[in-house]
DNA sequence: AGCAACCTACCTATTGATAGATTGAGCACT
DNA sequence: AGTGCTCAATCTATCAATAGGTAGGTTGCT
């Protein structure tokens, strides 16, 4: 295992946890290079510039949320809703952190343009999990529309639902939040 | 009317704008200072530091907010619920802009401690406003735990949708989240 | 030798903040 | 009426700290 994707893999975890918890704009090369136990310069030898390494630590999330889902047909309606939900709270259970592409989104309008186009994906591939799961319920035969109407609500709710805990009460306002969902 | 009041008024408004749109990490005094006509010297005038400013800024966020809403107990529970629907859809509508606590709910964790509190108290606020409004509808009898889940989930699908509608076709997208709320 | 990985040293731009001078309106006293 | 004092409000000028980024040297493995 070579010791450069050791170091890449150090910069983005410290990069995904400041950007989870702080934003991208409250963090700096110097709290990473603190962080991974190197110095600044050396970070730039592997991401060129902060956006880059905020593309890069985006991309990444987005493919890890996703395997982590996997197809959106291998378990029933119920268990998929529930794992998707459980994967929402275990992000936060994680420190108190938000959803990566949902700090994003907030600061969305003082991200560099690469960054943009990278954390709107996760949103649209995740709106399109959903959707397939909400159309695989196969008791009531509801529209593409229909689908994607609960889609966004669950994703808006869960993202939403991250920020209010984090304001209040953390994780037992969270479950609060979700519990009807999973009943 | 005093001059006085006027560019404290300028200076808040300017970062109103900028902490909903881009964040409070993600502006400075000279942006505010550019907008309003000052020099940067002069903010500190009337708010000796950033957190100060941001502090004011949510204070008065909260109040206007809770003053538009007026008494819960006002119109009937289906008008007060579209009512602080459309609160939240205006404050999108008004250039892709964020709930201002909404925002700094994200960032919470990167904010200096008087920001914190004052955005935690906007949360507190508006959700008795909605346990009231849950419990006042009268046709059915809820207890105060299901009418503060109920809160909580209107207040995160609204939160959360503001950022999934920035991210995705806005107006288009927050309009087809809320629909169900509102039918 | 060559190259990946990391370093030292430095740069320019920007950050929030401060000290102290300037302006001008309102008020008091002669 | 005019002179001088006060004070709010804004300015100029500057600060130390920190930002992201770059040039070029060092290290050590293959």
């Amino acid at each position: 295992m070579s010791s450069t994707a050791d170091t890449s893999t150090k910069i983005m975890d410290a990069a995904e946890g400041y950007i989870r918890t702080k934003g991208y704009n409250a963090f700096s090369f110097r709290d990473i290079a603190a962080d991974v136990g190197i110095k600044t310069a050396s970070i730039h030898y592997h991401f060129p510039s902060k956006a880059d390494l905020g593309a890069a630590v985006a991309e990444r999330y987005t493919e890890q949320f996703l395997e982590a889902l996997g197809p959106p047909d291998r378990y029933t309606f119920e268990e998929q809703i529930s794992r998707y939900i459980a994967a929402f709270r275990s992000s936060y259970s994680s420190g108190d952190q938000m959803c990566l592409c949902g700090m994003l989104g907030a600061e969305i309008s003082s991200l560099p343009e690469n960054m943009i186009v990278v954390s709107k994906v996760f949103f649209v591939k995740n709106l399109l999990w959903l959707d397939q799961v909400y159309l695989s319920k196969s008791d009531d035969n509801i529209s593409i529309e229909q689908a994607r109407q609960k889609s966004l609500r669950l994703l808006a709710l869960l993202e939403g639902g991250l920020i209010v805990a984090r304001s209040l009460d953390g994780m037992a306002t969270f479950d609060q939040l979700i519990s009807q969902e999973l009943a």
